[in-house]
Parts: C-alpha cells; sequence; structure tokens
DNA sequence: CACCAGGCAAGTA
DNA sequence: TACTTGCATGGT
C-alpha cells in the first residue's frame, strides 16, 4: 500500500493558472523601466489603486525624483505633495525615504547588488524597513529583484477560501507557504501568477460581491 | 451617496 | 496573539 493517492492528479493550483493563463493571457506585469522604480511603486501602491500610482511615478520623474539621492535630500512635504495622487502621502513620502536610506546602506545604491543577496536573509531586512510588510517585501523581492517569491495580496486570500483551499482567516505566510508548495520556483510564473490573480479578482471577485457568470475559474460564488 | 484600491504600523486588550 | 484604527486620493 503505496502512499501514492493523487499522484495523476492536477494540484488546484496549478490548475487555476493554467485557466488564468489561458483566459488573460501574458499581463507583462509590472511597468517600470528600472528596479528602483518597481521598488518605489512598491511603496506606492499600497492599499490604493495602481492608476493613482502612476500618476505619482510620473511626477516623481518630472521633477527628477525618481533616484535614491534626490529622494533623500528633498523636504518631505514638498515630496509628499508630488507624490500625493497615490494617496498616503504624507507617510509614503517618509516611507521612501526609509526605503532610500535602506538601499543606501545595504547596497550603495546599487540594485544589481542586492540581486546578489540571499532571497531569505534580504527578505528579512526589508521587513526590517519601516514601511515595507510581507507583501511589499515579495513584490520587490519578485518583481525588482527577479527572486523566485510568490507575493501574496488580498485578491489571492480571497480567491482561494472562496475556492475551499485555504481558510479565509488564513494568515500572509500561511497562504504563501500553501501556493509555494504547490507551484513552480520560477520567476516568470510567478511574476504571471499574481498579476493573473490581482486580474481575475478584480473583474469577479470584489470584497462585498463575487458573483460573475463570466469568471473564467467558475466558482467565484458570492460569498 | 457608498464602496473600493496590487497594505502597514501602532495602539489596545 | 488577535483585533482596531489612522492614513488619503481618485474612480465607479
Amino acid at each position: 500500500m503505496k502512499k501514492r493517492k493523487r499522484s495523476k492528479k492536477i494540484p488546484e493550483v496549478r490548475k487555476i493558472y493554467r485557466i488564468l493563463e489561458s483566459s488573460f493571457g501574458d499581463l507583462g506585469w509590472w511597468p517600470g523601466e528600472t528596479a528602483f522604480e518597481v521598488v518605489v511603486g512598491a511603496i506606492l501602491t499600497q492599499n490604493t489603486a495602481w492608476s493613482n500610482v502612476e500618476k505619482a511615478i510620473e511626477a516623481l520623474k518630472k521633477n527628477g525624483l525618481l533616484n535614491i539621492a534626490a529622494i533623500k535630500k528633498e523636504r518631505p512635504s514638498r515630496l509628499a505633495r508630488i507624490i500625493r495622487p497615490s494617496g498616503y502621502h504624507r507617510m509614503k513620502a517618509a516611507r521612501l525615504k526609509y526605503v532610500c536610506r535602506f538601499l543606501s546602506k545595504e547596497c550603495g545604491g546599487k540594485l544589481a547588488r542586492l540581486k546578489k543577496q540571499e532571497t531569505g536573509a534580504l527578505r528579512k531586512k526589508l521587513l526590517e524597513v519601516n514601511g515595507i510588510g510581507p507583501e511589499t517585501a515579495d513584490s520587490i523581492l519578485l518583481y525588482a529583484l527577479e527572486k523566485p517569491v510568490f507575493v501574496v495580496d488580498a485578491y489571492t486570500k480571497r480567491i482561494f477560501s472562496r475556492h475551499g483551499l485555504i481558510c479565509e482567516n488564513a494568515s500572509y505566510d500561511e497562504v504563501q507557504s500553501f501556493v509555494s508548495e504547490r507551484f513552480d520556483k520560477d520567476v516568470r510564473a510567478l511574476n504571471q501568477f499574481h498579476a493573473l490573480l490581482v486580474e481575475v479578482g478584480k473583474r469577479f471577485c470584489k470584497k462585498k460581491r463575487g458573483l460573475c457568470g463570466e469568471c473564467p475559474l467558475g466558482v467565484l460564488l458570492e460569498r
């Protein structure tokens, strides 16, 4: 009696990925011309629509502030005013400064050098920075530093719990482990997967009501 | 008008 | 450990 019981079965997680991939195709996620721009976006998009983040990043560019040295030097109130469209602007201005200080200290502002660090150790350091929580840390690791990490967000939790794969009050780390153990450690696929989950979540898995007949996953019931 | 967005930190019990 | 609250703008 071997314990091979479900060896042929495709794990639900991969199945979800395939369905989403075939419905939405390649989303080419996280627009950003440089790794640093991705880091900035990761901070600015906290609990904020990406369309608002774009305005803030454009404003930073226009003012020559999309680099570490300039952000460190800029007056907090002016930095906040420039990123205002992204919401929580006073807080995020401070967070940008914390991140820049960290980057200077950790790698002299050279993100290519940061990439060489071991993922687990780096994640721990990122989490020590005020303003960087688990999702922001993982977004930076995956999208800016190209580390094979699965990023969990509110949609991910909602989708997996409504499909009965995790319990709805699972912690960040629990959700991440669940998926990581059932999915490829591949940067491109992980990038796509998070993007796909957000995309399908935006369309069919809102907070209050979830139903939409057109959802490719088909199972996003009303609660 | 209500509700939401690619969260996090700090405070309280 | 497990809640609660403040942070803020722009879109539907």
